[in-house]
DNA sequence: TGGGAGTGCTTTTTT
DNA sequence: AGCACTCCCA
């Protein structure tokens, strides 16, 4: 039976066969695969590899593959697993922050950084830069440190040290200085941070000549996925390491770049046809993943962006079923509808795991979660509070932290009173004031204090040379099972109310480090002498979220950006408001607004056969109800692609509409709570509708409340925000 | 010093 | 709503 069928799985298109066998030569031809969603990207990328080394056009360290996330760097690696003939040991896989941090592991010392030196995560690094503030005693009014997080993230992204940042004023001649304090803190701290990892390397490389041919020499292939959200540090990374001759092969979409926020740049793309000398641009433009009516949409939405390379995506399959949408009242009527129909889906034979719910912000997960739970329909839920990132298990990567590099001050504080051991705020500001004034490490600065204060730290160094000592050959699940009993936070959350969760992750914890031991990145660093550190690295750049529960048969609950790349038998979009999705904040901005289109398309094309859009009239969100009306997207979407399972909102607003400055999310005047919702109202409106007020103009109502002549309806102005009028005294009229 | 109550801020997205 | 942070009392 299979053999008649001619396997259009198996073979290639042409576009793709032409990019899979791109001519190896001297000098190197480049290849700009422009790849649509659901193209076969990775296929090509893995095909491509495997080409390479079967037809001995490369042996395999010498070739480099780069992903932005450990997600996709896995999935390549499992691919590649899976062609026969190809051992994807040899290769260098991973993402540019992981191949950074593997190269400045293997040349700490060219890179001037202490052996264990550590990565401080996002909340670190705010902590770092507020404890720097307070010692240089500057004010976070006027310098709030998340700003300078961003400022210093910035630079470092373009690849700009503090000495080289462009200042213009005060402010930031002093943003500038607080960055320069911050290099130096961290470099006395032996930390480092994302951003730094990337920069450091690119500096290694760049200054250290031999090592750069070295690498130069050895990559003859580097192979680029998501090219589109490279940001510029992350560009000349590539133009670094291919300045030998190297062939490069970047596959990449424009219309999914949705990182732009963090420092993406589209134009790389441009800039990379025009900087490497021989570039062969193919599109991949057929698309075997989703069903006619899905893609049409998609293509009719993304046809709003201006900002294009231009490929328009097309298919083979038929239009399939139509999008439905659905209008719910309030968020937890939004996930009734989700879970009910993915009972509905799962009854029709979908796997529970083919189907995704996407939401814009992981606040919206909240009333999914609910839903799901409450009904008994087995979920999973990714992003939101990493494994990592809880709080117990930073605690113990604190103390191991610690063990490896006593001067890492963050992990100091992190741990050094916690569980409590009488070490409180008066007495580490004396210590963080002898740390200053000896230009040393909290660590080292113990030593200066004096008094009843000085016991209990003493006691906390001695804790943590004493662990050193107890661990030291100890293998590092073992370490860190006697850290977390040693140091009182077994007993600690013991004693907790809720701590019994808490004890199951550090459980979870000493799991993964013996994975990690076992594992392929365990060996490496077996080798190179410093598992501890090689699994604290791990454990900042990755967020450990395939630890537990991974290939479960749950429905996946996740962020639109967690579902780039990834594909679904059905997919819910929830929460398609105006003002959630597209975004308030973007919605100014012109290029922002491009960027929630291109992040809706992302969306609309993960889905293959099913696709479900909702939205509702009213959400709970920050602990307040806000009012919304439905997304400008549906607007976008061509109306014979969908399907209303609710009234259909015939009367879509217009760009005037959007024009006269209907800002749909604002915050509510207060609700008469204890007036029940009113169940009709007179007058032929309803709840949803678009009406004209004498004095404030067009809105939409958003609620009503009371009933009879106590009818009273809240509707949105937009500039002129929420108002609760009663409608028998306000005159609405309906307006189109 | 440490815990409990009270207050204000968050949340867009991630390595 | 939840969380971090501050303030106040045992």
């Amino acid at each position: 039976m299979t053999a008649e069928t001619p396997s259009a799985k198996t073979d290639l298109n042409a576009p793709q066969q032409r990019a899979v066998s791109l001519p190896v030569t001297r000098p190197p031809t480049h290849g700009l695969i422009l790849a649509g969603a659901g193209s076969g990207k990775t296929r090509v990328l893995t095909t491509r590899i495997a080409w390479l080394l079967s037809n001995g056009w490369a042996r395999p360290d010498e070739i480099l593959a780069v992903t932005f996330t450990n997600k996709a760097a896995r999935e390549m690696t499992t691919r590649l697993a899976a062609q026969a003939a190809v051992n994807p040991h040899g290769l260098w896989i991973g993402t540019f922050h992981g191949l950074c941090h593997r190269l400045l592991r293997l040349h700490h010392r060219d890179a001037n950084l202490p052996r264990a030196f550590q990565i401080l995560d996002s909340t670190d690094q705010l902590a770092a830069i507020r404890r720097l503030m307070k010692t240089l005693g500057i004010d976070d009014e006027d310098y709030p440190p998340r700003e300078l997080q961003h400022f210093i993230n910035a630079h470092k992204e373009k690849g700009v040290r503090a000495d080289g940042v462009e200042t213009w004023d005060r402010i930031s001649r002093g943003k500038a200085e607080i960055y320069a304090a911050y290099e130096a803190q961290c470099q006395r701290e032996g930390v480092t941070d994302f951003a730094e990892l990337l920069l450091r390397a690119h500096e290694l490389l760049s200054r250290h000549e031999p090592l750069r041919r070295h690498y130069q020499e050895r990559f003859r292939h580097i192979l680029v996925d998501e090219f589109q959200d490279a940001n510029r540090l992350q560009y000349d990374w590539l133009k670094l390491l291919a300045g030998g001759g190297a062939a490069v092969f970047a596959v990449g979409d424009d219309d999914q770049s949705i990182y732009a926020f963090r420092g993406a740049e589209v134009g790389n793309m441009r800039d990379f046809e025009r900087e490497f000398a021989d570039v062969r641009v193919i599109r991949l433009e057929q698309n075997y993943r989703s069903h006619g009516h899905i893609l049409a949409a998609a293509n009719a939405l993304i046809q709003h962006n201006r900002e294009r390379l231009g490929k328009e995506l097309w298919t083979d399959a038929s239009e399939g079923e139509p999008i439905r949408v659905y209008e719910a009242a309030r968020d937890q009527d939004e996930a009734a509808f989700v879970v009910d129909e993915a009972r509905a889906l799962a009854r029709e034979g979908i796997r529970q795991s083919q189907m995704a719910v996407l939401y814009r912000a992981n606040a919206q997960s909240r009333a999914l979660e609910h839903e799901f739970f409450a009904r008994g329909v087995a979920y999973r839920v990714y992003g939101g509070l990493r494994f990592f990132e809880r709080q117990e298990i930073k605690r113990a990567l604190a103390y191991l932290r610690l063990i490896a590099n006593p001067d890492d001050d963050t992990a100091f504080l992190y741990a050094v009173n916690f569980p409590a051991r009488g070490i409180g705020a008066r007495s580490l500001e004396n210590l963080q004031a002898g740390a200053r004034r000896m230009n040393a490490s909290l660590h080292a600065a113990v030593a200066s204090l004096s008094g009843k204060a000085a016991v209990a730290a003493g006691g906390f160094v001695r804790l943590i040379e004493d662990l050193r000592l107890e661990t030291s050959g100890l293998p590092l699940p073992e370490q860190i099972a006697h850290v977390i009993e040693r140091a009182g936070l077994a007993g600690h959350y013991q004693n907790e109310k809720d701590g019994r969760e808490r004890l199951e992750n550090l459980d979870e914890l000493i799991n993964a480090a013996a994975v990690f031991a076992g594992g392929e990145e365990g060996r490496r660093a077996e080798e190179a002498g410093g598992m501890l550190p090689a699994f604290l690295g791990y454990a900042s750049l990755e967020s450990g979220e395939h630890q537990a529960g991974e290939g479960e048969e749950a429905v996946q609950l996740m962020t639109v950006h967690a579902a780039k790349g990834l594909e679904f038998d059905a997919v819910f979009i929830t929460g398609l408001e105006q003002g959630l999705f597209p975004h308030d904040n973007a919605l100014p901005d012109a290029r922002a607004l491009e960027e929630e289109r291109r992040l809706m398309y992302v969306a609309i094309t993960r889905a293959r056969r099913r696709l479900y859009l909702s939205f509702t009239q009213n959400r709970m969100l920050h602990g307040q109800v806000r009012y919304a009306a439905p997304s400008q997207f549906f607007a976008e979407l061509p109306p014979e692609c969908l399907k209303w399972l609710t009234r259909a909102r015939t009367a879509r607003p217009d760009a005037a509409f959007w024009r006269a400055g209907l800002a749909p999310f604002q915050r509510s005047a207060a609700i008469p709570e204890s007036v029940e919702p009113a169940p009709e109202f007179p007058g032929g409106l309803e709840l949803g509708m678009n009406v004209r007020h004498a004095k404030f103009g067009f809105g939409v109502i958003v609620d009503a409340r009371g009933s009879g002549e106590e009818t009273r309806v809240a509707v949105n102005f937009g500039n002129a925000g929420i108002k609760w009028l009663t409608l028998a005294y306000a005159q609405l009229e309906p307006a189109s």
